[in-house]
DNA sequence: TCTACCACTCAAAGCGATTTGAATCACGAA
DNA sequence: TTCGTGATTCAAATCGCTTTGAGTGGTAGA
C-alpha cells in the first residue's frame, strides 16, 4: 500500500504547480505584505483546492515557536484531575480552537516538576504553560522563571514576590460574602468544609471566612472546620461528624459541589431537612452535567465558571505571546452569590 | 534580556564539547549499535550533565514522525466533554507519561469533523487518534481510514465493515445482567434511563435491557424507558416523570453516575426509599470524587473504570506504531456487576 | 533620457535534528 | 607485506518550512 505521505502536497509542489517561488507562496500564505493581491488569491485558491497544509514540524523548526501550549495536570495531587479538569480544558480549547495552536496535556508529578518543565523548555514542546492549583509558596514560578518559559497561574500564589501572571476568582471574597449572609439568616454555628489545605484557594476562602465570622463577633469553631479532597466521601464523612456535635452546625460552606452532594446525603442522614434545618452554600464551578439549579432543593452557590477561566487563560496567553508582559497579567473574577432554596434563616436555638 | 533560546545546547554544540561529530553523537543518544560503548557512556553523561534535549521539532521533521497523539473530545455533543473525559485523558497519560510522545488535545465539532482530520493529517501534528463515543455508522472511520491515519476507537461502531482497532466495554452483556438480577429480585417494571439514543454504547445497553426482560417473558413498557444526557436534571426529570406512572417502575437502571444522582432525588421526592419501594442499578465509571460504596444507601452498578480504558488504548497505541495491525486490535472488556444497597427485592405489588 | 523608487519576486541560507554513504583504524589471514 | 573485515566515526545530504538579501520590471520625477 503507498503511504500516505506520497499523497501530500508540499510547499515545493504547490511551488512548482503555481509556477511560483516557495518564497513568494510562503509569504501569500502567510499573509505577509509584499506579495500582489492577485498572486495573494491565486496561491490560496490553489492552496484550497490541492489541500495544501503546511508541516507543523517544518514550520515550527524554522520559526523556533512551538505553536503550542502546554496545560500540566497534577497525576499525584488528586486534586485538579478532577471534573474541574475537563471543564477547564474544554474552556481553553474552545478559545484555541480557531487558531492553529495544540494544546498538549502533560502530566505531571507534584514531586519532580522541574525536571518536566526543563524537558519541555529546551526541548521546545510548547511556547507557554497553563499551571494550576497553586501553593502560597509555591516553587513552579520560580522555576519556570527562570527557565525563561512564559506561563500563566491559574489561581494564585500569596508568597511569592517574582513577578507573573496569574488569573484567579476572588475565593476569599465569595466566602465572606457567603459566611454574612448566612449570618444574616441567623446562623451561628456554621460549619465549613474547605478543599485541600495546602492549596491558596483554600486559604482564601478560610480567610474569608473567618474575616466574616469575626467581623460579626462570632468566633469559627475549629471543631467545625473541615479540608480534603473534593470528593462526596469526604464531604460525607466530614458533614456527618459535624453534625453530631454539640452544638450542631445550622449551615456548611461547601467548596465544591461534590463535596456538597456527600453533606446534603449527611443531612438526610441525621434526618433533617436542607433549606429548613440546616442551610448550605456550595462553591460551583459551572458542570453542565450537575446544575445547582435543578437540585431539590436547588443548591444556594457561589458560581464561578472555570470553563469561562479556560477560556480567558487561553485569550491572555494568545496576548502574551503578542509581546504583553506577564507582569502585568493579572485577574481577579469576583464571584456571583447566588441564593436559592438550601439556605434559609436559622432554626430556633436548641442548644 | 537575553533569551533563553541562547542557554539552549543543540547537538552541534554537545558534538563540538565532545570532540565527536553530530553523527554519532546523535547515534549514541538513541541507541544505535554502531557507536562504542565507552563513547555511548561519554555522551549520555555530557548531555546528562549539560542538560541536553533533542528539539522535537526538528527531530520530528527529520524521522517524519509526529511523536504526539491526539485526542479528539466533541465540543458539541455534550456528551463526552464530561467527568469522563478527565479520568479518560488521565488514563491515557498515566500510560504514555514514561513514553516521549505527547498527547494533543483537539477540540472538533460533531459537524465537521472531516476537516479537521485532514488538517490533523497533512500537517504531521500527530502519529494516531483516539475517537470516542460512536455512532452505528460512525463516518469517522471511513474518513480517517482514507486519509491513511492510524485511530483507536473507544467504543464500537455497529454497522462500518472498515477494518479498524476498537476497545469497548461489553454494554449489552452489563445491562443484560443488571437486568436479570432484578428480574430476579422480583421486579417487574423496570425503567430505564439510557444515554443519548444515537451512541451505539446507549443502543447496545437497550438490547441488553430488552433481550433480558423478553427472556424471561416480561415485556419491556416504553412508557419507562428514556435517555439523553447524562446529567443529574436528566436523570431527574425523567425519573419522576416514570414514577407517576401505573404501574409505577419498582426498579431502575441508570447509564451514569450523574443521571443516578438525579434518579435518587427523584425517588425520594415522591417519598419513596431507595433499596426497598425502588431498586436502582447505574453504570459507573469508577471517577475517584464519586464513590458508589460510599453513598447512601450505597449504590448498586455496572461497573467498568474509564480510566483503565484509557491506560490501555494508550498501550495499544504503542503497539499500533510498532506494526500491531490495525484490525487485530479489537477488545471488549467484561463489566462488573457490583451488587449494593440500592438493590433488593421487589415490593409487593399494588398496582 | 536617466535615475530613483516602488512593488514584486526569487535563489539560497538557515532551523536542528536524522541518515546515507564513505572514511578510518586495528587486526588477523593470505 | 598486503588486503579484507569488522568496528567506529565522520562529512554532507535531507526533512519542509521561513527569511534574508538580492534582483527584476515599470513608473514618475528631474
Amino acid at each position: 500500500m503507498l503511504g500516505v505521505h506520497e499523497l501530500i502536497m508540499k510547499l515545493k509542489d504547490l511551488a512548482a504547480e503555481l509556477g511560483l517561488s516557495q518564497t513568494t507562496v510562503s509569504r501569500a500564505l502567510n499573509g505577509y505584505p509584499e506579495v500582489n493581491e492577485a498572486t495573494r488569491e491565486r496561491v490560496s485558491e490553489a492552496a484550497r483546492r490541492l489541500g495544501y497544509r503546511a508541516n507543523v514540524n517544518a514550520q515550527r523548526l524554522a520559526t523556533g515557536r512551538a505553536g503550542a501550549i502546554g496545560v500540566t495536570l497534577p497525576l499525584q495531587r488528586s486534586l485538579h484531575f478532577g471534573p474541574h479538569t475537563s471543564e477547564f480544558l474544554s474552556g481553553i480549547s474552545e478559545r484555541l480552537a480557531q487558531y492553529d495552536i495544540d494544546i498538549v496535556v502533560t502530566p505531571i508529578d507534584a514531586d519532580d516538576e522541574v525536571p518536566v518543565f526543563r524537558r519541555l523548555v529546551s526541548s521546545k514542546r510548547v511556547d507557554a504553560l497553563v499551571i494550576s492549583a497553586p501553593t502560597p509558596n509555591d516553587a513552579r514560578i520560580a522555576a519556570l522563571t527562570e527557565l525563561g518559559m512564559p506561563f500563566l497561574l491559574h489561581g494564585r500564589a500569596d508568597n511569592v514576590t517574582i513577578p507573573h501572571a496569574w488569573l484567579d476568582i476572588d475565593n476569599e471574597g465569595a466566602f465572606h460574602r457567603a459566611t454574612s449572609h448566612l449570618i444574616d439568616l441567623g446562623h451561628r454555628h456554621i460549619a465549613m468544609i474547605n478543599g485541600p489545605e495546602d492549596q491558596t484557594f483554600a486559604i482564601h476562602r478560610d480567610r474569608g471566612f473567618r474575616a466574616a465570622m469575626q467581623a460579626r463577633g462570632l468566633t469559627p469553631d475549629p471543631q467545625l472546620i473541615g479540608g480534603g479532597r473534593f470528593t462526596d466521601e469526604n464531604g460525607f464523612r466530614l458533614a456527618q461528624a459535624f453534625l453530631e456535635r454539640t452544638p450542631r452546625p445550622t449551615a456548611f460552606l461547601a467548596g465544591s459541589m461534590m463535596t456538597a452532594l456527600g453533606v446534603f446525603r449527611a443531612i438526610r442522614s441525621a434526618g433533617l431537612e436542607l433549606g429548613s434545618d440546616v442551610s448550605m452554600i456550595a462553591h460551583d464551578d459551572v458542570f453542565p452535567y450537575l446544575n445547582a439549579d435543578n437540585m431539590v432543593p436547588s443548591m444556594s452557590t457561589t458560581r464561578s465558571s472555570i470553563r469561562a477561566a479556560g477560556a480567558r487563560i487561553a485569550e491572555l496567553l494568545l496576548q502574551m505571546q503578542e509581546g504583553k508582559p506577564a507582569s502585568s497579567v493579572h485577574e481577579l473574577w469576583p464571584v456571583e452569590l447566588v441564593l436559592r432554596e438550601s439556605t434559609g434563616p436559622a432554626p430556633r436555638q436548641s442548644g
